[in-house]
DNA sequence: CATTATTGTGACCAATCATTCACAATAATG
DNA sequence: CATTATTGTGAATGATTGGTCACAATAATG
C-alpha cells in the first residue's frame, strides 16, 4: 500500500499529473487510468479525493487560471513601459505553455468546453480578464505613445491573444515539431512593428 | 429497408452528416452512432462504405481543406487590389464557419491532430499553404503601397490566421454565444489599421 | 429472366471507460 | 492503548464505443 497523504496533498498531486497526462498524450488521452498511473496511485484512490472527472477538469481550470493570469496582473500592475509589460506578458505566457504542453490542449478541448457549461464560462471569463489586461495595458500605451494613435486598443488585444492562443495551439497540436521559442520572436517583433 | 445508393453518394451523405454533427454537439459527440442518425442510416451500413472512423477523419479534412483553401486561391487569383484580396478571404473564411462550425471545432480536434499522425501532417500542410497564400497577397500589397513598409508577410499573415482562427474557434467553443459577423468586422478594420 | 455484384441491416463482440463498494491499512484522537 | 476517522486498494459493474458478420434486399448484367 502507498503512503498516506491527505486529501489536499492528493489533489495537487493528482492535478499536476492530469496536466502532465495532457501535455504528453491530449485530453483524449486523460481518462482516470492514465492520471491514476502518472500520479502513481490506484483509480479508487483518486475518487477518495475527488467526487468525479468534471471536479478534476474543475480544479485543473483553476489552476492554469491562476498561474496564466497571476502572472499577467502581476507584469501589468508593474512599472515598465506599455510595450514592455506587454512583451513581457507575451513570452512569459509562451515560456509557461512551453513547461505545460498541456495548458493550451485544455483550454481548447471540447470535452471541457462543450461537455460542462458551468466550466466553459469560468474559461470564458477568464479569457476576458486577460484580454482587459492587455487592452489597459495597449491603451496606457497609446498614451505614452508606445504606440500609435488611431488602433483600438480592445482589438489589438484580440490580435496578440489570438496570436498567443494559434502560435501555442499550434505547436501543442503539430507535436511541439517546431521551436515555439524562435517562432515567438519572430511574431512578436512585427506585431511591434504594426503596433507603432 | 433504406433506398440503395450508389458508395460515392452515400460517401457524400456520410461525411455532411458527420460535418454537421460536429456542429451541432462537437467531435467528442461523433461516433458512429450519431453519425449514423444524422445520416439517416444503420451503423452497418457505414462500414459499408468507409473503413472506418479514420477514414471519414480522413474524408472530412479533405472536405474542409476543399472549401477553405479552393475559395481562398480563387480570391488570391483574381485581380483585386491585395487589401480587398484579404479582406473578401477574411470574411469568406469567417461565413464559412459560420455556416459550419464543425470546421475550426475539427481543425483543432485533439482526436484528429494527435491521434493519426498522417492526418495531421495533412492538416498542417494545408494551414502552411494558407498562411503562403495570405503571405503572398501581402507581399504584393506593400510593393502596391496598401501596406506599409518594414513589416514581415509571412509574420503579417500568420497574425491574420491567428485572428480567424482563435475567433472561429472561440466562437464555435462558446457555444456560438456572441455574433462572429460583427466580432469579425471591428478586428479586421483594426487588423487594416495596423498593417497601413 | 437468371445470375451476380452491390448495398442495407440487426445481432453480436471485445475493449475501454467512469464509477462504486466492501474491505484493509494507517493516522488521529481521547 | 483503544477507538474512530481517514486514506488506500482490488474487484466488479453498467454503459458506450468501434467494428464484424451472416443474411436480406435490391440493382446490374448477361
Amino acid at each position: 500500500m502507498s503512503e498516506k497523504k491527505s486529501t489536499h496533498i492528493r489533489q495537487e498531486e493528482i492535478v499536476q499529473a492530469a496536466l502532465k497526462v495532457i501535455g504528453q498524450k491530449g485530453v483524449g488521452a486523460l481518462t482516470i487510468a492514465t492520471i491514476a498511473e502518472a500520479a502513481d496511485m490506484t483509480e479508487s484512490n483518486i475518487y477518495r479525493h475527488f467526487g468525479g472527472k468534471q471536479d478534476i477538469y474543475f480544479a485543473l481550470a483553476k489552476f492554469i487560471g491562476n498561474a496564466v493570469m497571476g502572472k499577467a496582473a502581476a507584469i501589468a500592475a508593474g512599472s515598465r513601459k506599455p510595450w514592455e509589460k506587454l512583451e513581457t506578458i507575451f513570452f512569459s505566457h509562451i515560456t509557461l505553455v512551453l513547461k505545460n504542453p498541456g495548458i493550451p490542449r485544455f483550454i481548447f478541448s471540447e470535452d471541457i468546453r462543450l461537455g460542462n457549461k458551468k466550466l466553459a464560462e469560468k474559461i470564458s471569463l477568464r479569457l476576458n480578464n486577460y484580454i482587459d489586461t492587455l487592452a489597459g495595458i495597449i491603451e496606457a500605451g497609446i498614451a505614452e505613445g508606445d504606440f500609435r494613435q488611431g488602433i483600438s486598443p480592445r482589438e489589438s488585444a484580440k490580435t496578440l491573444l489570438g496570436i498567443i492562443q494559434s502560435t501555442s495551439l499550434s505547436w501543442a497540436m503539430d507535436g511541439k515539431s517546431f521551436n515555439i521559442k524562435t517562432e515567438a520572436e519572430k511574431i512578436w517583433r512585427n506585431y511591434l512593428t504594426l503596433m507603432r
